[in-house]
DNA sequence: CTGAAAGCGCTAACAT
DNA sequence: ATGTTAGCGCTTTCAG
């Protein structure tokens, strides 16, 4: 076997003695610090690069208090974070922000936690900060971890107190913006089909679409409620349909919705848009495989991930970035509407 | 702020103050040592609740050598690991296993790795040991991690040298068993797209492919390779097709691309599977969503996962469990074949 | 600019 | 059964 395992890995010491200076000395090379000359730093290079070395994490950790690493926690099975093509987004731009800076990213899946494994992992000082996406009213854990740490939530967290830090988009404006485009459209007779209120997400989007009603002094229209996946669309739509109200569009909050409720449509024989137009919610990948394609609101996802990794690096530096950031959605017209 | 950030974390030495014993004793407790009385125990047990306290890992981990995490590296882009449902069940395998031992499982997507962080992070003695799943020719630094840590791979390895752990399931027995499937339905221009020759598993499906045609005497039908996405499936449907030789029958190395083939053939009014079966491999859940839903070899990437963690717990408690495990596949018999 | 010395919080012999 | 004593490998004052 090719293997080093067995050759324990060198520590400073060695390379200090190779190089034929100080245990202090290389730790100043290691660490970038200016105060060394170069005819020693030039012997400390050649002996880290002879000897291999890469300091201990822990021992390093432990002297300077530091970790250099970044909890990502998802609080969701494994199902639902593979399944929704926004996770991927997010978890993507937090990667890539991660990546140019010197932290290593740690994604932890804390769906059930029976022994509170992900509390104790970051309350035992194993990371610097966390980086929350999806946060439920019932994950607790979520609050012994930011009494240990720094967090930055995506969305705006269940409950805010003060000194939260957030990213999240527009969903009132956006939510508002995509039921006005209907109205535009001549629709008189506006549905919807919402989120979750046990989600910011859900409550804000339907928020939006009550605003853009009342801004046309619409009358109402039947509404239901769904979890953001596809089956919940679907059976909300025939809920809808059962009502048996006069409709001739939909707000959607999530393009997963918006494919349940196009199948039962199609199912119907009920024509999008001609009979009825529907507007999603995402712009997720799945916006383009609906027939038609969605008209849907972008949600800048991959940004929003990288935005929350830029203000934790941000506060983990001692700076003061903003505690919430909203970003802004865009309307983009398809064929649903 | 309702926050202890500012508090610093209970020490050892602060719970065996209040305790009214030493650190050993503490640390016993903590560790789970028998040889403790149950005065001690109670007491211990009491300042620990009240102190909050949960053990320094990077203090335990020097002291100790041994960090009791897992690194789970995945050398994929995002879209890839998000895209695939493989992936899905193998890390939710992988997890649920780890979830049930002392381990903490680390994700680590290590694309485009530009200073090495993934191996040094490794290399710094930060993880136990390491998961490796999808494994690519050029995946060098994977070579650094296994010379540093014990390393369990999902699939064979590229280059298997003596000494490597894996677990796989048996490609060229499925690829086999598929393809004679075909050939049992009473096929003779079986036509195959293969997966990529950089992969094992492109290359063992690819070998029982041609085992099957050959046992059953069949002449050489247009075979094309593609590199598992649904869009290199549909390139390949259209170079098969464009060659305009007969064909009844296909066998694809992958459900992704099988899908892609299959709207390539919906697109040209070829039906499916009475001008041509197909069968897939994975059964990955985008099976039941093709049209007819497809025929195909089920994978247990679950379990694959769940073995995975398994081994490498064992080799880490040092035990010596089997360096090889291929597990089987099945033939999911559905409309397309 | 460099070295010596003192820990960081914990485990692990070794005594008792 | 429990306490004492050394470190684990590194950073960080503090002198010089």
């Amino acid at each position: 076997m090719i293997s080093d395992q067995n050759r324990a890995a060198a520590t400073i010491e060695e390379v200090a003695a190779v190089a034929g200076v100080s245990r202090s000395t290389v730790s100043r090379v290691v660490n970038g610090s200016t105060a060394v000359s170069s005819g020693a730093l030039e012997a400390v290079r050649r002996a880290i690069e002879e000897l291999n070395y890469v300091p201990n994490r822990a021992a390093r950790s432990l002297a300077s208090r530091s970790t250099m690493a970044i909890a990502l926690v998802v609080p969701e099975d494994t199902t639902r974070l593979f399944g929704d093509p926004f996770f991927a987004s997010v978890v993507s731009g937090i990667n890539a922000r991660i990546s140019r800076s010197n932290y290593v990213l740690n994604l932890i899946m804390a769906s059930a936690d029976p022994g509170d494994k992900t509390a104790q992992y970051v309350r035992s000082g194993a990371v610097d900060g966390a980086i929350v996406v999806s946060h439920h009213t019932s994950d607790t854990f979520i609050d012994r971890i930011a009494a240990a740490v720094p967090v930055v939530y995506g969305g705006r967290p269940v409950r805010t107190r003060g000194g939260d830090y957030y990213v999240d988009v527009d969903n009132v404006a956006g939510a508002r913006d995509a039921t006005a485009h209907l109205v535009q459209r001549g629709c008189r007779h506006i549905g919807a089909i919402l989120g979750p209120p046990s989600m910011p997400a859900g409550v804000d989007r339907a928020e939006g679409y009550r605003l853009a009603i009342a801004d046309a002094g619409l009358s109402p229209a039947p509404v239901a409620r769904g979890d953001f996946t596809t089956e919940s669309g679907a059976v909300a739509m025939r809920e809808i349909l059962a009502t048996k109200e006069p409709l001739d569009a939909l707000f959607v909050a999530s393009d997963l919705m918006a494919r349940g409720a196009m199948q039962v449509l199609g199912a119907e024989g009920i024509r999008v848009p001609d009979d009825v137009a529907v507007v999603g919610f995402d712009d997720s990948p799945i916006a383009l495989t609906t027939d038609p394609q969605l008209t849907t609101m972008r949600q800048p996802s991959f940004a929003q991930g990288e935005c929350m990794a830029d203000v934790l690096i941000a506060r983990l530096a001692g700076q003061s970035p903003a505690e919430v950031t909203i970003l802004d959605t865009e309307l983009i017209i398809r064929g649903s509407a």
